[in-house]
DNA sequence: GTCTATAGATAGATAGAC
DNA sequence: GTCTATCTATCTATAGAC
């Protein structure tokens, strides 16, 4: 793996598992071996660097949710609920948003991805027997987001419990044939 | 006021109008117009300043609410609403919930916040003749999250209207007489 | 592309006078 | 409770050798 991919891997995992507040060069740098000045010659500035955190963090999202759609429909959906039950995988989404509120770069790779993931999510919703209309996709997608966000604010079982029941819902609620 | 309160107001506007980020002792204190190192006597270390912004920003939600409820139920609704598309408030609960996935403390005092908050919307939405059931709240509760995540991370015309098409198909799925 | 070295700014925290 | 002064650690960024 050639270096500059060395150090979005580290800068992602720093992200996963602590946060945006860890993403720092410094600490980008140790944990991808390589010296704080070596990784200012890939990316120049923090902000450039947030920006191919943003790209390869979207990237491998995306990528895992197509990987599943080669197996299933049902997989994806796995894979969606698992992710958004997934602390490092929500991690690395509140720290996106937050660097998006910051910068339209990554608000506007934000967009795109939101708009691929639901791309991805649609034929999945569709094949489990739910609407798959775009209001009904951007219906289950916010339903997804809130309870990751409430499970990660809580963790704890009663939260884990209540976001599988919320979703468990929301499905109800785009079930075909109903309203 | 008081300069604790100063110190406080001072940290939520910053944490409001520009996120986690900012919220520095140095900047929160040129803000409050206290010298740093005398905010580090009302908050010796920067953990317990984040504790109590939590609390203050908690409280000052907590009580729009509150005074909201004193006028009639639908205004509950629209303050709940009004609060998920309002970028600060967003900005502070998603500062809340980073920092709360790195402090225990702050983890109980969200959790409070959130049953807290429940009950205040339960009667809301039962005069608004939607169902008031704990499972309704939270689904309705998460949909509300997430819709303001994806239209903090997105902003723009386009993700506002898809979050009042959300919203209100939310609404629609816990109407009573529905299933 | 990789390294050393370092500058300049900012953050978190403490000691002690008043 | 408020202040000055200061220390240390950390972060971002640049210059220049190899």
């Amino acid at each position: 793996m050639d270096v500059r991919s060395r150090i979005l891997e580290a800068a992602l995992g720093l992200l996963a598992e602590s946060g945006a507040h860890e993403l720092t060069q410094p600490r980008v740098a140790r944990a991808a071996g390589v010296r704080q000045s070596h990784l200012t010659y890939y990316f120049p500035t923090r902000a450039e660097l947030m920006q191919a955190v943003a790209r390869h963090s979207i990237e491998r999202l995306a990528g895992e949710l197509a990987h599943a759609r080669e197996h299933s429909p049902s997989q994806v959906a796995r894979g969606i609920a698992e992710g958004s039950s997934d602390k490092r995988t929500v991690r690395v989404m509140l720290g996106l948003v937050a660097a998006a509120d910051r910068d339209p770069a990554i608000k506007r790779a934000l967009r795109r991805f939101v708009g691929e993931l639901r791309g991805i999510m649609a034929p999945a919703l569709a094949s489990g027997g739910l609407r798959a209309e775009p209001e009904c996709v951007a219906f289950f997608h916010s339903v997804v987001i809130g309870c990751a966000v409430l499970q990660l604010a809580r963790d704890n079982s009663e939260a884990r419990a209540e976001a599988r029941a919320v979703l468990q819902m929301a499905a109800r609620c785009i079930a075909r044939g109903k309203r």
